[in-house]
DNA sequence: AGATCCATGTAACAGGTTACATGATTTA
DNA sequence: TAAATCATGTAACCTGTTACATGGATCT
C-alpha cells in the first residue's frame, strides 16, 4: 500500500495534475517507486474519495479539462501515520538473479551479453544520479533535516547502482574462465 | 512473468511437491523471488495445463495427497528460452525510501528506531548469507560454470545486504547531527 | 477542416496478498 | 478418538500492466 503515499507526498512537495504527476513519476519519485498514468488517475480518484485530497477549484471538472489536485489535512496525517509505521524491509525479487539460477540449470547461452547490456544501464543510471548529486547537494556543513533526507535517499540510488555495476563487473570476469556447455544438467 | 520460471528451476533442482516447493521459496529460491503456498498451487495448476510439467505417477490424486511434479521437455524449453531473453532490469520500488522521503515533508517521529531496526534484520541476513558461502563455496579454483553461477547468485545477495547495512549506518549518522522538527513544511 | 498535442479516463487481465476451507496422516 | 500436523486447495481483493477511448486546445 504504497502508492497512494507516494502521491501523498508528491502533492505535498507541489500540488500537481495527473499528467503533471505522470511526468514526475518519471524522474525523482519514479527513481524508488515508479507508476504509470493509468494507476496514478485511479488512486487519484480514491484519495479524493477518501477525502484525503481535493481538486483545487478553478475551471468546470470534464474530460479533457486539467485537474490539480492538492492535499488535505487528513491526507497529510495519514501520510505521517504510515511513514512512521514499523514495516518489514522490501523482500529481494529479482528476475536477472532468476535467471543466472535458472542458466546454472539449463545453461545460458547469450548470458553474458545479457549481464554487459545490463552493466551498461547501470552505469549510465549511476552517472545520472551523481550529476544530480553534484548539482543539488554540493558539500556544505550543516545542512536543513530534509535536505538531509533527500540526500539519504539519493545516495541509496548511487550506492544501489554501484552495487549493480561492481557486482555485473566481477560475475562477468568469474564467467569468463568458464566456457559455456549448455544443457550438461541431467 | 517471472514466477512460473522460478517454478520450473527449483523442479529441475529436484522435482517436489506443492509443500515441499514452498519451503524451498522460504530458503534458497526464496532469498531472491518469494512466493506464498497459495501463490505455487495456482502455478502449479496452469503449468501442469499447459504440459511444461506433470505429476509423478505414484498414488490416486486426491485433495488431501500429495503429488509430486517434474519439469516436461517442453518446460526445459520455456525455461530456456527465457533465461536467455532480453529483459530490462527491475525497477527500483522500495518502501523504505519512499517513506524517508514523505519524512523529509511531514516530518519522521520515531524514524531512527525504524531505521536501526532494519539495520539488525539486513546484519542478520548478510550473517546467514555469509555461513552459506562458507559452507557451499569456500576457496577453490577450477569449478564448474554451474557453480560459478550459484555463486555469483549468492554474492548478489551478500553484496545487496552489504549495501543496506553501510547505508543504513550512514544514514543514522547523517541524520544525528539533525534533531527533529515535524512539520516544519509550509 | 484536419493533424497534433495535452489531458483524463475505461476495460480487461495478470500477479500478489490475505483469509479461510478441507482432506489425509500421525501421535498423544 | 481427539488433536495436531501435513498437504492441497478456494475465494476475494488489491496492485500493476497493457491496450484502447475520448475530450479539449492549438497550429497549419
Amino acid at each position: 500500500m504504497s502508492l497512494p503515499h507516494a502521491i501523498l507526498t508528491a502533492l505535498l512537495e507541489k500540488p500537481s495534475s495527473g499528467l503533471e504527476l505522470t511526468r514526475r513519476f518519471d524522474r525523482s519519485i519514479g527513481y524508488f517507486w515508479s507508476a504509470t498514468h493509468q494507476q496514478i488517475y485511479r488512486e487519484l480518484g480514491r484519495l479524493e474519495g477518501d477525502g484525503l485530497i481535493r481538486t483545487l477549484p478553478s475551471e468546470k471538472p470534464a474530460r479533457g479539462r486539467r485537474k490539480e489536485y492538492e492535499v488535505l489535512p487528513a491526507g497529510r496525517e495519514e501520510l505521517a501515520r504510515w511513514a512512521a509505521e514499523p514495516q518489514a524491509p522490501r523482500t529481494v525479487r529479482d528476475p536477472l538473479l532468476l535467471r543466472l539460477r535458472a542458466a546454472a540449470v539449463v545453461g545460458g547461452v547469450g548470458l553474458e551479453d545479457e549481464l554487459r547490456r545490463h552493466l551498461e544501464l547501470h552505469r549510465a543510471q549511476l552517472a545520472e544520479y551523481d550529476a544530480i548529486e553534484r548539482r543539488d547537494f554540493p558539500p556544505a556543513p550543516d545542512r536543513p533535516r530534509e535536505d538531509r533526507l533527500r540526500h539519504i535517499v539519493l545516495r541509496a540510488g548511487i550506492e544501489l547502482e554501484t552495487f549493480w555495476t561492481t557486482w555485473l563487473t566481477g560475475a562477468l570476469d568469474e564467467l569468463a574462465g568458464a566456457p559455456d556447455q549448455a544443457g550438461t544438467a541431467p
